[in-house]
DNA sequence: TTGACTATCCTTAGTAA
DNA sequence: TTTACTAAGGATAGTCA
């Protein structure tokens, strides 16, 4: 019945380590939120899963940037291209070209979601909410749908990861 | 007494903001070390105080270093490329070096965007992209990325197109 | 200021569907 | 595989020393 206390050390069993590990990595998330907006603060986290290869990085607005960063270097291309005289090479070229468009391309599917998340933001749903008059209620439910769509955006970077081909 | 529940929103009273922010700093950095102990990977955190002018890192910022130290000893690039002097070799083995180079230099890039990451979150331009806090300005800054990102598809892609012709 | 206390709320390990 | 549940342990807001 769950609730037990746990030892302090590596969980040997597969599917209860990864099962722990989503589940707090999503705990972490949350409480990463909770202090930036509590405090006013800018954080974040970076966790390195070997079973993902890519680091999840995390919160919004900082991960965001940082990926677009990312996205702005675009190196390695002259370095390689004095290969491409040698046939095989060439070819090997074309396919590391090819698989790096498509992740761009996944990639960029990805900032469409989050750019959407932040059109939601931006132009808000507090429509929906017209029966609160109050300005400091209408601020907290502000703040709980920010946190809702943060939470969203969390989830979706990790389905993101995870799908099978990336 | 305390435990009462706490709407999430900026906390305006001074020392109380204070308080929440030690105490809370304090566990995001217990459950950092949890994660990493329990599931055996390696994560950091970063949180920006404006108070203190330094953030706060954990682990220390030698281990962060090491960390990605790590990772970056991807197995060197021109060691694979001394056997491609053969070309028989070469065409033996060019599907599996394919695969294997791929898969590397993939691995290397991530890395180096982890790099890159760290060193945006560490030093750089912290100071330059935190000013971006308005929705609306995000909003823009990622439209206007997202062009230059789609600009350097379509350079990939007339690269791809033209190499088998050279 | 810091540290200790603790009622209350939160997170999560284990389980089951 | 994911989702839902919940007992139990954990985190912490408010308070006092």
């Amino acid at each position: 019945m769950g609730g037990k206390k746990v030892k302090l050390a590596f969980i040997t069993k597969d599917t209860a380590r990864k099962a722990t590990y989503k589940k707090r990595v999503k705990g972490l998330m949350k409480k990463l939120n909770e202090i930036t907006t509590l405090c006013g603060i800018k954080a974040c986290g970076i966790v390195f899963n070997p079973d993902d290869l890519e680091p999840q990085i995390w919160p919004s607005n900082e991960g965001v940037q940082s990926v677009l960063n990312q996205f702005l270097h675009v190196p390695e291309f002259d370095r390689d291209r004095k290969m491409l005289n040698h046939e095989s090479y060439l070819k090997e070229k074309i396919q590391k070209l090819n698989e790096k468009l498509t992740k761009k391309t996944k990639e960029n599917r990805k900032m469409e979601m989050t750019v959407q998340l932040y059109r939601f933001l931006e132009k808000g749903d507090i429509t929906e909410n017209l029966s609160i008059v109050d300005q400091d209620d209408l601020a907290y439910v502000i703040n709980e749908k920010m946190e809702e769509i943060n939470m969203k955006m969390m989830e979706m970077e990790i389905n993101v990861q995870r799908a099978p081909g990336l």
